[in-house]
Formats: structure tokens, C-alpha cells, sequence
DNA sequence: ACTTACTGTGTATGACGTTCATAGTTTCAA
DNA sequence: TTGAAACTATGAACGTCATACACAGTAAGT
């Protein structure tokens, strides 16, 4: 059954898959190289930096000679967004929700440690090696627990989302994105004064409320590694909920 | 207290702070008309087809005639990020579980309808009016619950990013990101089978067993509607047994 | 009537992604 | 050993786009 459908190319190369048949000269680079340069830039200037002639200047070649590996920026994106995970911690032996919880939480840290991921990243489902490790080492400490593979799944993808959007949360709170940085706004105390003073109670009663009675100010305020666990928690335990009904018959 | 500290210009437009000291020409456009016809392009043709032009020959006026409105383009994905946005459903009466399962599934529709928000939500704090709007029904719903505010706001925040998330995977899976249908791969049953294919059972072993026994395939795979309900589900246990734990002394 | 403040236009610029023809390099076959 | 074939990196060129700026036109204030 010819079915046309395998990997895109850059996927092949994220996978190693580079067949390379052997003419010609030896190739200079290869999609790891160029991808961790690009990398390296993003880190530094953010993703702003990331050109192809910036990539190209920095690994030393001129700036189309990157296409022999990459067949678009966009390419390049993926395999960045790929590149930079790291090995996922090790499940050994450790209870499924102990683990959840490191494995949710280092997942947010590497967004926070490469900010740029979240505007890489399309929240879509994984396709890289990488972070695949990630989703199986999950599953794999979700052995025993009861649930089937799409319960599984569905239960990683949820803790996934939640250390993204955490991570964004904290990111915008913390490091302010530019435009509210521009305007003196930073920091999550800010950000509530600034509510407090825009909002007509008479639409936002509840909101306005919160937010003249002081909610976001204080230590403990919303980027909070405290806030974190909280909603790592709701999820937490919903999930053991459902694992403790699994176990009782139903 | 002369804080340098205000909306940038673009929110206090969409806040309907335009002074508009009046002399010279009437305007012939405002921001809430170029925000519509941003958001029919992008609806239309995507995210790629809002330029500056594009949007500008829309609303009749020449390219740079936009930058009276809006200072750069990002500050005009800013606007129709929070232009999209209808208005929230109506908490009245409902039991705060009824309604937010409501007001997550409505949010997730509302992604889906308008794909291109997942590249344009930085996932920041909300600042716009109507975004805030959402924000503030959720508290409502939330009311006499015995969470204090910033538990509340730490609630709506985890359900919308899981709205959001959630949306982001069911997008991505049904409509297909372009590189993979460039690759013939379409749905969620290609995805895992295309999976199966490539992983290595040695160092995937509990992903390629789940990929190989085919839960990716069958009509309630992954994108159904069924897993939104399974992961919103979660995280409303979660919830629910947080508030029985502050009613219950502790 | 004259100034003033403001609006829309046209032109210009610089950055960027991408295409293409070309020159150079290594391997394979004869 | 020679020549074709396959492949690599390069430089020039193109089209698109966001944005800056100077200018002409227009309504209100004096």
C-alpha cells in the first residue's frame, strides 16, 4: 500500500535519517549545527535575531548554503523547537504523580529558559525525538495506574499544556513582553494597578473588585512559583480522581 | 505619584480612550474598523494574508494611512486578538461547575473558529476589554465558592489554558499543520500511524507500544470532542475538591 | 483671512526569505 | 587515468513587507 505519506524532510533529519548518498563534496554542516546556532542566537537576542543570514554568519557559511539542509525558515523553527529540549528526568521507581509533577514543572522551566519556544511553538502534537522521550517517559510512569493509552496520553498533553501556558504566564508577568514593558508596566503588581484603574466596576464587578482589593500585589503574587503548584495540584489530583475510579470497578 | 506608568496607546484605544483633540480632517477609519478587516483577512486567508496592504486595502485607504491607528502591525495583532473575542456566555444562576465547563468550551470554539489567535495569543496576562470581560464572569461564576481572588483568578487562568491548548491540538490534528499535509499525513490516525513507523521500541518503549496497538485510530480518537470533555473534567475535579476542602474547615 | 493641528498619500528604504545559475569538489565508471 | 555525474557552497537578483518621512490637503480656532 503506496500510501505517499512519511516524514516531511526536516523531520527525516531530526529523526537521522539522512540517507546522504555520497558524491560530490563532503557536506560542511548538518541540521544539528546549524540548528543549535540558531539556538544560541535565540537565546541571546531572542527570536528577533534569528535570521537566516544571522544563522548562516554564525555557523560561517554564506546564508543560502543553509538551504541545502533546511527547505525553509520554518523548517529551521521545527527543529529548534525540537532541539532544545533535553533528556527527560528518569521515571525510576517513582510514584506516577511525584513524577508528574518534576516532569510538568521541568517542562516549564525549559519554556521559561527559552522564552522564544512559546511563539515557536504551535502547541502541536509532537513530532520530533525529543520530545517524544518526553511523552513516552510519561506514559511510562503512568504504568500500572489503570488508565488506557489514550487516557494516558490525554493526561500528558493536559500537564503539557498547563507548563505552557504557566510558563507563558510567568514569562509575560516576569520579564513583561515589550509593549507593556514600554509603558512601565511590569511585574504582576503593576499589572493589577493598572486594572484597577481601567476598569469601570459597573461592567467588570467581580474583576474590579479583585483587583482594587490588592490581589496581585504582595510577594506571593501571580508569577509565583507557589501559583505553579497550585494549578498543577487541580490537575494532579482531578487526574488521581479518575485513577482512583478506574481502580474501584468503575 | 507620577508613575510613567499607563496603557500603551493601542489599549487605551481599545479601552475607547481616543481624546481626538479635534482639528484638521475628520478620521475616516478608527481602530475598531481596521480591527474588523484584519480579522476577516485572517479568517479568510489566514494570518499570512494580513499585511499592512492587505488590510489597508480593505478599509480603502493607503498602506501607511494605518499607522495614524496603530503604531506597527504588532500593535494591530494586538487588537484583534481581544477583537475577536464575542462576548462571554451569561453566568446567571448557574452552578459555578455548569458554567465554567460552558465558559472553557465556549473559549475553546472560539480558537477554533479564528485558528490563527493560537500564533497571535502570546498567552500574556489579558489587558484587552472584551478578553478581560471572560475573565471577570468567571469570578462571578466563581462567587460564594470560598475561594479567596487570587485562587479564583489561578482557576480561570488554568481553564483558559487549557482552552487554549486543547484547541491548539484539535487544530492542528483535524485541519493538519501545512508541513504535515504537505505530507499527506491528515488526522489523528495518520499521525499515529506515521508514529508507529518511526519509533524505536528500545528507546520508546511504552510510546510505540501505545502508537502500534492503534489508539490514534477510531472515530473517537484524539481530536474528538470527548477529549476536551476528559481533560476539562480533570482539572473541574481538581477544582471542585479544592473548594470542598475550603468549605470543610481546612 | 490666517494659522494651527491633524489626516491621508507617495515615495523611499532597509531587512528578509527565497530562487537560480554558476563555479567548485569529490566520487564513480570506463 | 580520464571524464562524466552528483553534490556543495556562493553571489547576485527578486519580491514582499514593515516602516519612516516629507508633503499636500482639510477642518477648526483666532
Amino acid at each position: 500500500m503506496a500510501d505517499g505519506r512519511s516524514l516531511p524532510p526536516v523531520l527525516q533529519r531530526m529523526w537521522g535519517r539522512e540517507p546522504a548518498p555520497r558524491r560530490g563534496p563532503r557536506p560542511r554542516l548538518d541540521l544539528t549545527m546549524i540548528t543549535a546556532a540558531a539556538v544560541e542566537i535565540a537565546d541571546a537576542d531572542g527570536l528577533a535575531g534569528v535570521s537566516m543570514s544571522s544563522v548562516a554568519g554564525r555557523v560561517g557559511v554564506a546564508t543560502t548554503a543553509l538551504y541545502r539542509y533546511v527547505a525553509s525558515k520554518d523548517d529551521l523553527l521545527t527543529s529548534m523547537a525540537d532541539g532544545v529540549v533535553p533528556a527527560p528526568p528518569d521515571p525510576a521507581g517513582l510514584p506516577w504523580r511525584d513524577y508528574l509533577a518534576v516532569w510538568t514543572r521541568a517542562q516549564r522551566d525549559i519554556v521559561l529558559d527559552h522564552p522564544w519556544l512559546l511563539a515557536v511553538t504551535r502547541f502541536a502534537p509532537p513530532l520530533g525525538p525529543r520530545r517524544l522521550l518526553w511523552l513516552d517517559r510519561a506514559l511510562t510512569a503512568l504504568d500500572g495506574t489503570g488508565l488506557d493509552d489514550g487516557e494516558k496520553i490525554n493526561v500528558a498533553s493536559s500537564l503539557t499544556g498547563y507548563a505552557l501556558t504557566d510558563a507563558a504566564l510567568t514569562h509575560t508577568l516576569a520579564s513583561g513582553s515589550p509593549e507593556l514593558v514600554d509603558s512601565g508596566i511590569e511585574g504582576a503588581t503593576a499589572y493589577g494597578e493598572v486594572l484597577a484603574e481601567v476598569l469601570d466596576p459597573e461592567t467588570y464587578p467581580a474583576l474590579s473588585a479583585a483587583m482594587r482589593s490588592g490581589v496581585m500585589g504582595g510577594a506571593e503574587g501571580w508569577t509565583d512559583a507557589d501559583d505553579f503548584r497550585f494549578g498543577l495540584d487541580l490537575l494532579l489530583d482531578g487526574i488521581e480522581q479518575l485513577i482512583a475510579r478506574r481502580a474501584s470497578g468503575r
